[in-house]
DNA sequence: TTACGTTATGGAAGCGCTTACATTCATATT
DNA sequence: AATATGAATGTAAGCGCTTCCATAACGTAA
């Protein structure tokens, strides 16, 4: 018996009897095998040890089948439920992944898109991208297949799965101010991407429906992180009238918020009200519990495999952009404003 | 001009006007060539805008340039900075990651180590697996390079890399002893994993070199999850002689402890102290900041891709365990115990 | 029985590259 | 001048597979 690392079809077809073109048949599962002929080469590449060799079959196949995924980042919770969907779904293929980090880099993210379009993988998974714009242009026009996740696209139809984040905010503005808040501080994250703008506008349009008057000192810019959080609410807290209640656009920052209320002396939800974005694991495990819009991360995941899997299956197929529903998730940081509910 | 998808050597030497060979020897930096000759080609594979085709360098040439990189989970720090380290070594080198994710599955673990073994990557970083002894053997015999990253390792000398976790916790127990903590509580991890068995080692030899009696009640056995850091404080506060401070075995059950410490509206430090360990990027972040022992998780991923590639390059190199060292992070949420503050 | 459509199987060609070996050519050596 | 030496380049043989086309085997209708 060979080393189980060189089986090759060929060693399949003599202990099986047949001709490697039928051992090819059985792994591609075609039709034209007879039954009884597939059991015995079956057996024999389960007898072998066989496993086809995945560089032989790209190479003569034409197809990777490996999917690139490209992210801002691997440590961070959001990331990781996106990729977990990403994952289960890729398994039921039998597709395998492969992960490029761009730390926020431009130039990486350009640099390996175009290397990654160039045959490296059968189709690409963008998420949270940070300048598609510079090359959405090229793979669309080679028809190569790719989804982003959590961007609105660059304009046109392309194929993108986000969550709606203008709802979702709107939906958390309008539960503050149902509680009686009049003063909601809100602080943002990156302002070139879609969703944060999405998220600044859902709040804005809540208050703007219940006639409460904006106040842009009551919005503090930040890139979500934690720090951000941090400095976001010590600002907000500074006011001569500060807010009763904080809106973070992601839980990160809203951990950081609630650093900074606790630092102050405050309480949450008594003296002040937060609310994150996201429902990131963590969220539910800090105390107080946050209450937070939950973005539906590995669904997008999912999703977002789904729809490249159907490019690649038909490439003619037009896929559009697909917003999946958020859902404000009430916990325990959030109350009636003291001056009411005292 | 061919798609430039479809450019292969041989349009190159055409262009250049020298044989595929010749262009062969280029991109792989043979020095067998003339260097002008070499200027000419590498200017036609610009003009052509040539990349090589991976599956056909792998299928021709017996390596993949692919590692092989299994963890338990995508969405926490410290797994990103060890992938942060892995990631910028293996750019220099270009050879491309493929990630597997086990969720901490047994049988998913072993299975994936069975068929990136087959051919598919050339080796194979494992970062903290849970049951390595069920393959490393078979690794180990088919000569399939890999390294292990924060795990002991199976008692021989196979190829690892860790911190020293003993000395990490050992040195913060102490700190605490020092500042005139008595009664101190600890928080384990998965008491499968050498690291934190390591860490409760630590915890005790400190204790037994100061006379400080141990209290079994005051260990809390955990899962290094965050509710488990809640959970376990809770326990310790309730007991009848409770903790003056709290030493949970990583950063992640160190943030559950300070929630539950304030939940039940004691001070940190003022009233109790807490000290986590990894120093992942959000100990920093939170209020008060975390005192923690740092591993250099970076680090780690970095020297264990060296490892790694030195193994690749020479299969006869022997490659035993690393540890790199653990230092101690003072920051704000330590301080003396309270009888003896006052 | 013959002819014909199916279905199952065999085999050649080729995917794009590396590599060992053959060949060429220039230069050094006697 | 004749030859050895070594550097630069060309070429054939695969790597392990898919796929197309040819062929064999098997029914089935006439």
């Amino acid at each position: 018996m060979k080393s189980a690392a060189k089986i090759t079809i060929l060693d399949v077809a003599n202990a099986s009897g047949v001709s490697f073109g039928t051992v090819s048949r059985v792994i591609n599962n075609d039709i034209h095998v007879k039954p009884e002929t597939r059991q015995r080469v079956l057996d024999a590449m389960r007898r072998l040890g066989f496993v086809a060799n995945r560089q032989a079959q790209s190479l003569a196949g034409g197809k990777t089948n490996l999917i690139g995924l490209l992210v801002p980042d691997l440590g961070t919770g959001y990331i990781g439920e996106i990729i977990r969907g990403i994952d289960a779904e890729l398994g039921l293929m039998g597709l395998d992944l492969i992960t490029y980090t761009t730390h926020r880099t431009a130039s990486k993210e350009a640099n390996y898109v175009a290397n990654l379009a160039r045959g490296m993988v059968d189709g690409l998974l963008l998420v949270l991208p940070r300048h598609p714009a510079d090359y959405i242009e090229t793979l669309t026009q080679r028809g190569f297949p790719f989804v982003l996740i959590d961007h609105q696209g660059t304009g046109e139809n392309c194929p993108a799965v986000g969550a709606t984040n203008w709802q979702g905010a709107y939906t958390a503005t309008e539960y503050l101010i149902k509680l009686g808040h009049q003063r909601i501080g809100f602080i943002t994250g990156w302002m070139d991407l879609g969703c944060a703008q999405d998220r600044l506008k859902g709040y804005r349009s809540a208050l703007r429906t219940y006639h409460i008057p904006e106040a842009p000192d009551l919005v503090y810019e930040g890139t979500f992180s934690q720090p951000d959080g941090y400095a976001g609410a010590s600002a907000l807290l500074d006011l001569p009238n500060p807010p009763t209640a904080i809106f973070a656009s992601n839980d990160v920052m809203a951990m950081g918020v609630m650093d900074a209320v606790r630092n102050r002396g405050l309480r949450i939800p008594d003296d002040i009200s937060v609310v994150g974005f996201d429902n990131i694991a963590q969220s539910a495990m800090v105390y107080p519990p946050l209450t937070t819009v939950q973005q539906p991360l590995e669904q997008m995941g999912r999703v977002a495999t789904q729809m490249l899997l159907g490019i690649l299956k038909d490439p003619e197929k037009e896929a559009g952009r697909i917003e999946l529903p958020t859902e404000l998730i009430v916990r325990g940081s959030t109350a009636p404003p003291k001056d009411r509910a005292g």
